[in-house]
DNA sequence: CCTTAAACTGATAATGATTATCATTATTAG
DNA sequence: CTAATAATGATAATCATTATCAGTTTAAGG
C-alpha cells in the first residue's frame, strides 16, 4: 500500500465525521474542499482501508454500505425510518432488545445478529 | 393481503429450501416448475411475507438479501467466501465469537450485532 | 351467480450502489 | 534520476431491486 493524498484527505474526512456515512455522503463532503477528488477513488479507500482494519465497513440494511472510524467493539442502531446510524456500547449485549430499550430509549423492531467468517468447507478447499 | 396462487408457490419453494436462497436464486428454482412466474412477482411476494412475519429477510453481505422460512430466534453465520448461510442456535450469544468457535468450528471474522428500528427521532415526528 | 373494486401479475424500464476499465499521474526504492 | 508499481479520475458496466402499467385474478355484496 502506497501513500496518497486522496487516501489521507478519505481518511481524514472520515474520522472527523460522528455520523457513520456512506461512500456517497462521504464523497459529497469531501468535494466542497477537493473538489477534483473521483467518486470511485472515495469508494476505492473507503473498501481497502476497511479491509486492512483502519476503519469498519457497517452492513446494515442493504441500501448503502456505511463506514465507521471507530474500529473498537460496539454496536450499531440502524433507524428504519432515517437509516441514521447510532452506536450502542459494547457491553449492552446480554439481555439484547431489552437492555437497549431501558439505557437507550431506541425501540427494536429488528435485532440482526450475524457472524462472519470462513466455513468448514471453503476452509479445507484452500 | 388477497390470495395468491403465486405467493403460495413462492412461500412454498422457501419452506423446502434448506440454504437461505436470495430472490434471485428462489426464482430461478420456482421457474423450473412454474414458468411464467415473473421475476418481480417473486421479489415482490417475499418482501411481503417478510413485512407481515411470515418469513425473514436477512440483510448479510450488502450484495443480495436473503430469505429465511424460519422466523424463530437465531443468529446465523454468514460465510464471506461462499457466501453461504448457516444457521447457530439463539442460546450461543452469550459469549459471542468463542462459544461458536468451540460449538460449531466456525472461524469468525467478524459478528455483527444491530437492532433496527425507529429512533427518538423519528418517533416524534409521527 | 354477477359485478365491481381492490389486489395481484408479468414484462420491462428505471434506479441506485458499486465495481471494472483504462489511460494518465504519483510514489518510492535503488 | 529512473523504472516499477500503485493510485487516480472519468466513465462505462454490472447487479440487485423497485417502479410502472396494462391486463388478470380474487373476494365480497347484491
Amino acid at each position: 500500500m502506497k501513500y496518497s493524498k486522496q487516501r489521507e484527505i478519505v481518511l481524514k474526512a472520515l474520522e472527523e465525521n460522528v455520523i457513520h456515512p456512506t461512500a456517497d455522503e462521504l464523497y459529497k463532503l469531501i468535494i466542497k474542499d477537493f473538489p477534483n477528488i473521483g467518486l470511485a477513488t472515495v469508494y476505492r479507500n473507503l473498501n481497502l482501508l476497511a479491509e486492512k482494519g483502519v476503519i469498519k465497513k457497517i452492513y446494515g440494511l442493504n441500501d448503502a454500505a456505511h463506514f465507521d472510524h471507530n474500529t473498537h467493539n460496539h454496536h450499531h442502531f440502524i433507524c428504519t425510518k432515517c437509516n441514521k446510524i447510532y452506536d450502542i456500547p459494547y457491553d449492552i449485549a446480554s439481555d439484547i432488545a431489552d437492555n437497549v430499550w431501558k439505557k437507550t430509549g431506541f425501540a427494536i423492531e429488528r435485532t440482526e445478529l450475524s457472524f462472519q467468517g470462513t466455513c468448514k468447507n471453503c476452509q479445507t478447499k484452500n
